[in-house]
RNA sequence: GCGGUCAUCGUCUAUCGGUAAGACAUCGGUUUGUGGUACCGAGAAGCUGGGUUCAACUCCCAGUGACCGCCCCA
């Protein structure tokens, strides 16, 4: 070591007179936006994991994981050129390859390019998949929203029947509520397909050309490229022209009215309260009919969407696919523990050790991997601490942990090839002979209820 | 991308243009191989870089980050 930084020294002393490479101080901090996942905060990520998997699998999903990261164009052309995402929240660099890529902004476009590149239109529909990692979107961070965030994400592929977005409505409901979140909106709204949005489009424009000189900056551009955001805009001025504008639900032809007709009535049967929002539009151009968003209840006046999602019956055909109508939906995963904390919802609780093993001496020190080990292999959870030299600091801890049973392996104990047990609620103690230790520790634990869990 | 507020031990919070204080937490001790409380002790901080000044944690500028509002979304 010292060798070699000696010989460091030497190069830069060699190159001092050329020029010397500046020193990157060694910032200790995460990229902006971005956070680290704590052991504290673990507990809510195990519920929301174990949640969002539990009803995946009740409601037939398989899970898929797709790369974090994909050519740029994939969600250029998926999700829109002149949506907000494509426009300026893309994560996106130069590879050394010269290939432009960006880390994922969201889960649609890569599993609908695995969807087709792997020929799963063959599988029966329709196909259910399912997705929990991280995305990333070049914006600026606020309280529930960084740039690297997480989400649980639904797709389903092959089905056209309105059945399937109740389901999928009834699906985030139910991971919501499953969290402990129990006061939540949800919102629907269709915006049409292709064939009646084209005359609503019109529709629309003409109408906000009319009112034109009532709209903010950015209105006035998105009236062309995307109108249909106008009608999403706080701006108070153009939220009192929206409010007076067509509504898509308005101007949908048969088939559309139909399929968000019945779509209400399943949502009725299902016992799912939701409000119709006209205006509710989102973000990403491959949506067709359904839209829908869940909103938290929000006592403390913040309001945040915790999700949303929608059918896009038209994006797998213009990927390059066979024509196959989907659904999907994506919950933000900080965002629901940012609402589980603010109910005071349980997180998991991971199994605690019940016992602990103390140990007094080299000999019993090293004796106490042995035993330990033994115990795990046994599904006994134990908790030790082996750096620790006086029995009273190993009390200390073992008291602290809230363990039932402490084990005391000293070195009278060690030769004897026994162990004293503890119960750490009486303080009484008794020396058993190991072989006899684990069905011991076992029966005890049992006798108190106590779950021993099991590899 | 625009506007605003803020930045001190691991956490929370003081103070000051001239030695940075406390609480919680952590670790150790209060005589031998037994936990609690109490008591004693230890370690631990001025985000980074410039400037003003005899002197900057404090004042100024920039950067970085967090948060708030907008935009948008999860």
């Amino acid at each position: 070591m010292a060798k070699s930084q000696s010989k460091t020294v030497k190069k830069t002393r060699t190159k001092s007179k050329i020029e010397r490479a500046p020193v990157e101080p060694l910032v200790l901090q995460p990229l902006r936006g971005m956070k680290d996942i704590l052991p504290t905060d673990q507990p809510y990520w195990d519920q929301a994991r174990r949640v969002t998997e539990r009803l995946a699998r009740d409601y037939g999903f398989s899970r898929i994981d797709i790369p974090l990261v994909e050519y740029a164009n994939l969600f250029e052309r998926s999700i829109g050129e002149g949506t907000d995402i494509v426009e300026k929240e893309m994560y996106a660099f130069t590879t050394k390859g010269n290939d432009k890529v960006v880390l994922r902004p969201e889960f649609t476009a890569g599993i609908c390019r695995s969807y087709i590149q792997h020929g799963m239109s063959v599988l029966a529909k329709p196909v259910k998949l399912f997705s929990f990692g991280p995305l990333y979107r070049y914006d600026r961070p606020q309280e529930g929203r960084q740039r690297e965030f997480y989400q649980a994400d639904f797709e389903s592929f092959g089905e056209i029947d309105p059945i399937l977005d109740a389901q999928m409505i009834q699906i985030a409901s139910r991971i919501v509520q499953s969290l402990g979140i129990k006061s939540v909106q949800i919102q629907v709204n269709s915006i049409g397909c292709p064939v009646c949005r084209k005359d609503y489009r019109a529709l629309l424009v003409s109408y906000l050309e009319s009112k034109k000189n009532k709209l903010c900056q950015d209105c006035k551009r998105r009236m062309y490229v995307n109108p249909l955001r106008v009608l999403d805009c706080k701006e108070d001025k153009c939220a009192q022209v929206a409010a007076a504008a067509p509504q898509s639900v308005d101007h949908l032809c048969d088939d559309c009215r139909n399929h968000f007709k019945t779509l209400l009535e399943y949502l009725d049967e299902l016992d799912l309260p939701y409000i119709i929002n006209p205006r509710l539009v989102r973000g990403l151009d491959y949506y067709t009919k359904t839209v829908f968003e869940i909103w938290s209840g929000s006592e403390d006046g913040r309001k945040s969407s915790l999700g949303g999602g929608g059918r896009y019956d038209k994006l797998i055909k213009t990927m390059g696919g066979e024509d196959t109508p989907a659904i999907g939906f994506a919950l933000g995963i900080e965002r629901l523990i940012l609402e589980m904390k603010r109910v005071q919802a349980k997180p998991y609780k991971a199994p605690k050790p019940k016992v602990f093993l103390a140990q007094l001496g080299a000999l019993a020190k090293k004796k106490s991997l042995r035993l330990f080990s033994e115990m795990e292999r046994n599904g006994i959870l134990v908790a030790e601490s082996f750096g620790r030299g006086s029995l009273k600091s190993q009390l200390k801890v073992a008291n602290r942990l809230g363990v039932e049973i402490t084990l005391i392996l000293g070195q009278k104990e060690t030769l004897d090839g026994t162990v004293i047990v503890k119960n750490m609620s009486t303080g009484v103690q008794e020396t058993v002979s190991t072989d006899k230790m684990v069905d011991l520790i076992k029966k005890k634990l049992k006798a108190d209820n106590v779950v021993v869990y099991h590899s």
